[in-house]
DNA sequence: TTGTAAGCGTTATCAC
DNA sequence: GTGATAACGCTTACAA
């Protein structure tokens, strides 16, 4: 018959435990306090179950000790696994995670960033896409993936390199007309500086090269390398493939008018995803390194204010033999 | 030359409004106020970047608008299928959703749910294998696809009639000799009820079965479908596998070994994963129906008092033929 | 070392 | 309809 059949309170424990409400609070904030005050305060808790009410720690100490992510889908093995490493990372480091799915929709983008903020995060993960970064405060904000002009920090993979690396491997393979294929639903920054690092690579060695864009949809892709081919304008022996999903579709594509991958055209994409099946790669690719890069977001976002602040962070990427180049399985 | 640079504060609106706290208050709280008030205080909120501080509110109402969720892994694509569609449905009803991964750890589970609860969530949604529920409190708890013995609620998709489907499926379908294959890497509870529908089914209609269950992981059990067969006690022509991911592995055994699928073999799965490349149905199988538990789930947390509280909600499957049966494509 | 009391930003209760 | 004021559960000077 006490008060009320609700939650105990700090003040439920100092009673039970016959100490002030502020030993109760030192207990648990591990402030030192006498051997026998700390004993009786402890059974005290684990009595009555009492858990330290974090809203209201959080009110005061403006510390919440969640970090919010924001991801364009989860139904990509990409994104799934990154965030997967991301909530990982956060839970060694005693934190937990609110996550707000964007549809890849700005207004989406910029209403879970609202959102978050409102719900006082430490800090945001964000792979996003344009979103509205005004009136954020000063919440410590991680972009993944994606640089943006201002003075947002972003962890990513070394985009630059790949392309180099996804160009010097073909040409080591043999490749003598190389093409790079994007398609329309990535956002700009990124797969250009994975074009320009391949671009760079084939002109230092004077390897032709062409670029193709489309802004179809990965799945409509299929129609435009069929024109090329009933036209005669393909003439190429290597292609770069921004995405591995994309070069799915346009194998599919070649394969469907007779081009044998890797014999007469050799391949290689960019992620490093694995299929869910086979557990094994499905091309030869440049391996995004998904759990480095969830690391050092979490690290940055909890130091935000320690760190020197550099404005982005690249992490190594590495080539990955695939069935889809000569070197492959 | 205010105060602090800190975040601005109802006070703050209010002053800058010339109007009383409780005012403010009641603006953001849609409560009626007068016309002239109400445009003065969205005013000065505006101007003054205000938002409303949810900690400070959860503290108050106890409400935080907030619900857990609690997934042993996000990298396989019913998970994180799941997930997105949870996050997808608690943003339509205004709430964010926080997110654990317990690794198919019994103590991580554990540890989640305390620290959600310590969060304050004012729900729990989650799919777990062997949590310790003690001490939860009072806070609502969903469980997906797994039925505790408790008085926990419980939304998951209907397992038996999954089993009934596929065994009269593959009757239908011209089998004779049937086999149910279920690995150990699954809880108890809701394979065996798929198995105890594909029984029923087959005992109704004098088909002869057996079932079969390893403790191997689903990557090793290649290696008991090879002995199986070698020892010559493979004889069956139809397979119920209680996931795809299983059909898998032992299509590739069998296949391995010149046995046909579905010429020699028909075989239908679980769950109802399309292949993330060629967004197909990898295998004849049963579809779970994601979207849906997940909607039902959410709307379960949220109205968790006001229902009638039905301990398990079960959600209709259908079959869909694929390439490992003979009404397949 | 321990106890006391003043807030943190909101909401809710009342007089006005 | 409006505006003081008392909680909510906790941390943290500061006083004992």
């Amino acid at each position: 018959m006490k008060k009320k059949s609700s939650v105990p309170t700090m003040k439920d424990v100092a009673a039970e435990a016959g100490v002030a409400l502020g030993t109760v609070s030192k207990v648990f904030n591990n402030i030192p306090v006498g051997e026998n005050y700390r004993i009786r305060v402890e059974e005290a808790a684990k009595k009555l179950g009492y858990q330290v009410n974090s809203y209201a720690r959080g009110m005061r100490t403006n510390k919440t000790n969640t970090i919010a992510i924001i991801m364009p889908i989860l139904s990509h093995p990409y994104f799934s696994k990154l965030t997967e490493c991301i909530c990982r990372e956060l839970d060694e480091n005693g934190y937990s995670g609110y996550i707000a799915i964007t549809d890849r929709n700005e207004q989406a983008e910029t209403r879970c960033i609202r959102m978050v903020s409102q719900h006082k995060a430490d800090g945001i993960i964000a792979l996003t896409y344009k979103p509205d970064l005004e009136n954020i405060g000063n919440i410590p904000f991680i972009s993944i993936d994606r640089t943006f002009s201002g003075s947002v920090r972003c962890v990513s993979s070394d985009n630059y390199s790949g392309g180099q690396i996804a160009a010097s491997k073909l040409i080591e393979l043999g490749c003598r007309k190389l093409l790079f294929c994007r398609s329309g639903s990535e956002v700009p920054g990124e797969t250009d500086k994975r074009k320009a690092g391949f671009e760079n690579c084939c002109q230092a060695n004077n390897i032709p090269y062409n670029s193709m864009f489309t802004d179809k949809t990965e799945h409509e892709i299929r129609d435009v390398i069929y024109s090329m081919i009933d036209s005669g304008e393909f003439d190429y022996d290597g292609i770069f493939c921004s995405t591995d999903k994309l070069l799915f579709e346009i194998r599919c594509a070649l394969n469907s008018r007779g081009i044998r991958v890797p014999e007469d055209v050799q391949m290689i994409g960019f992620d490093g995803i694995t299929d869910f099946w086979t557990e094994k790669p499905i091309c030869s690719t440049i391996v995004q390194p998904v759990e480095q890069i969830a690391r050092v977001a979490v690290h940055a976002v909890l130091n935000y204010d320690s760190e020197e602040s550099p404005s982005l962070i690249c992490l190594p990427v590495r080539y990955q033999a695939g069935p889809t180049t000569k070197d492959g399985i």
